[in-house]
DNA sequence: ACAAAAGTGTTGATAATACACCCATGT
DNA sequence: ACATGGGTGTATTATCAACACTTTTGT
């Protein structure tokens, strides 16, 4: 077929054939020391009464995706400024029993004891180790699957696991996120002169407090140092 | 703000004041030996109306965004199967001078050659070398500048450059493609060694013909060897 | 014979891997 | 003193990067 239509030929027909409706879902993710958590909430949409599923919400005519994926992460963790990555669109037309309804998904990384679950919240939401989610509400396994698989990725040639960790850090607890969210195990000594070679850690010159046994030298991550070595074309990987 | 609201409680609010339009756009990207080029049409929407634009298409209710991008391939070039691949959504609230219409972005990779741009089509669409584009409509420059990278970063990953490529080509070819795709020079001896040594060539036993020097082995990609070593962890990586 | 692109190996530098013991703290 | 996790170096191997000349074809 060949045409000369386009898009703007047929932009009259926003009240008629074209309607739908867009959502963005949010794979919300936070690290306990032991595993990779996703918070969930309970359904209460038919057919999937009881079931979990991700948090998600209608666009609003006045806001950009991302706005809208904000919106999502401060409803639920009363927190704005989280790490936001979009990673695809899911569009089946039968995804969603009472319309047709595209989402566009995304996933955030969350301190995951910055915030206490509380009130209303504390009744719905749950962290589940993402190893143990069950049946999800719609096609909620198949994003949160693909959301993995694209963090597991990322992670590797972004320094984005922070985000899930506390300002201050060990370098054994960067080590054992690695080995949690990317399912390997790390040779230690291998582990600590890669990162360190990095040159985006910063020695705090703090220690551990308080912990029965020989106390870890603390470090932060060094936003500028990172920008400053991406920008003179250092890659970051693990 | 804390809300047990969601996504299905506002879902009566469709016809409301969630109203919006999803629309395709696709960068078709071709290669010519010389350059890498996309694929433009003239617009004719008031204020672009002179300027280019990417070839973009509102999506049916009754398809899937990726039925909807393969349907724009399939207006434009008359073919159904080519390379597609989805980069990510462009939703600023007033990036559509006649309404609130959200976009997915994808490009795909063409054979240059393999369709003649005919008819109707003859009259509006350009090939354009991606270094010359010049304004285009809408924030077409911005979505195509974020395909490019896109398409930079997962070629260098996976195996994808040979949509590019006639079925059967030399060495050097590729080795040109990957160096105008990715803007940069490569050794010709390491070249050849790494892309041989990732065993997803197949050596089709035939030389070019008729060239004014020295005839070069012609070689083809091999999907099912591909997908073996991938299935046994082998990464590609050029 | 000449022009034009095809093809081919070696060496040195760098990065990745494998591996085992002593140290500092709290109980 | 013991339990717990923190911290360190070296030798081997594999990978990457730099580099120049000969070969085959058409004109």
């Amino acid at each position: 077929m060949i045409s000369s239509e386009n898009i703007n030929t047929h932009i009259s027909e926003f009240d008629g054939i074209h309607r739908l409706a867009l959502s963005v879902d949010c794979v919300i993710l936070g690290y306990d020391e032991e595993s990779l958590k996703v918070l969930l909430v309970e359904c209460n949409t038919p057919p999937f009464v009881g079931k979990l599923s991700l948090l998600g919400e209608l666009v609003n005519p006045d806001e950009t995706l991302d706005e809208a994926a904000h919106r999502v992460l401060g409803i639920w963790t009363g927190q704005e400024s989280l790490y936001l990555e979009e990673v695809r669109t899911f569009s089946n037309v039968d995804r969603h029993p009472l319309g047709r309804v595209i989402t566009v998904a995304y996933y955030s990384l969350v301190e995951i004891d910055h915030f206490e679950l509380s009130g209303m919240n504390k009744m719905n939401l749950k962290w589940v180790d993402v190893n143990s989610v069950g049946d999800l509400a719609f096609d909620h396994n198949k994003i949160l699957n693909e959301c993995l698989d694209s963090l597991q990725q990322r992670l590797r040639e972004k320094p984005i696991g922070f985000n899930l960790l506390p300002e201050k850090f060990s370098l054994n607890q960067l080590q054992n996120l690695y080995e949690v969210v990317l399912g390997i195990t790390l040779d230690k000594r291998n582990f600590r002169r890669k990162i360190l070679s990095l040159d985006v850690l910063i020695d705090l010159g703090e220690m551990q407090q308080d912990v029965a046994h020989r106390p870890a030298k603390l470090y932060g991550f060094d936003h500028d140092k990172y920008a400053q070595n991406r920008s003179q074309g250092f890659k970051f990987e693990i």
